[in-house]
DNA sequence: CTATATGTTATATAAATTATATAACATAAT
DNA sequence: ATTATGTTATATAATTTATATAACATATAG
């Protein structure tokens, strides 16, 4: 899985990793019980510090995407996270916020949901 | 219009302002051309320091939303702003994350799509 | 004209966040 | 024994976020 970090990017790079991964786990390309690259292996292949890499992998592994053995490293956990209550609020207040500014700038309700299903049909490709 | 700010969030209060002013545009709370408090009045109001206010102003100015007169402070545009490639690229960067986390978690393409429709509804006061 | 209110600009400061750099430790595998 | 693993501890630097004062130019109100 190859892994890509925008330096110039505004967004934090430790969260444009945590994406990636998850993007990976939900097009499969990281499997369940995947072992992910060391912390100083991955920090070394995209070329940031290792501890980043680590804050990463701790995140989500309090996020329950991944857990972490001392002996292999990091692996993707076997059992997904379920859609807690935070969850719900956290998706809920983030959409709110692309859609009522999308609404002002004109976007309707439609085209609206037809750019997340088509994010859909890629992820379940096709 | 009440603006409500979370001091315990870790939304920044600039960011959390912005939204606000947003949301009140699309659910029509605040008109095309309302005139909004001064900086110093709303920093007063909601207890928070004028600059972050007035940061908060010119962002929206320089989205588009908001146009700001020497005389009578900042308004609502009377034209909103568009559907820009950049917008776009923003609003497909979030929902991927937010779909690609959710997809994980077990959420459904329907699911996901009722909520979005359910904030809709709620913008378009059903 | 005077006083007030407006956005604006300029500094300065403090706290938190983000990212890196070294170093060391305990433990498991080779 | 050596190596690789996550982990912990400091330290530092840059950036972001938020506040605090002060001042300026200008438009409006009295």
């Amino acid at each position: 899985m190859i892994i890509k970090i925008d330096f110039e990017s505004e967004i934090p790079i430790y969260e444009q990793l945590g994406r990636q991964i998850i993007e990976g786990i939900a097009k499969g390309e990281l499997k369940k019980g995947e072992q992910l690259p060391s912390v100083r292996q991955l920090a070394e292949d995209i070329g940031i510090n290792l501890h980043t890499v680590n804050k990463v992998y701790n995140i989500l592994k309090n996020e329950g995407f991944l857990t972490i053995d001392r002996r292999k490293g990091a692996m993707v956990n076997n059992l997904m996270p379920e859609v807690t209550e935070e969850f719900m609020d956290f998706i809920v207040r983030e959409l709110k916020f692309i859609i009522h500014n999308s609404y002002c700038r004109g976007m309707g309700r439609e085209e609206f949901l037809n750019i997340c299903k088509s994010i859909y049909d890629e992820l379940e490709n096709k």
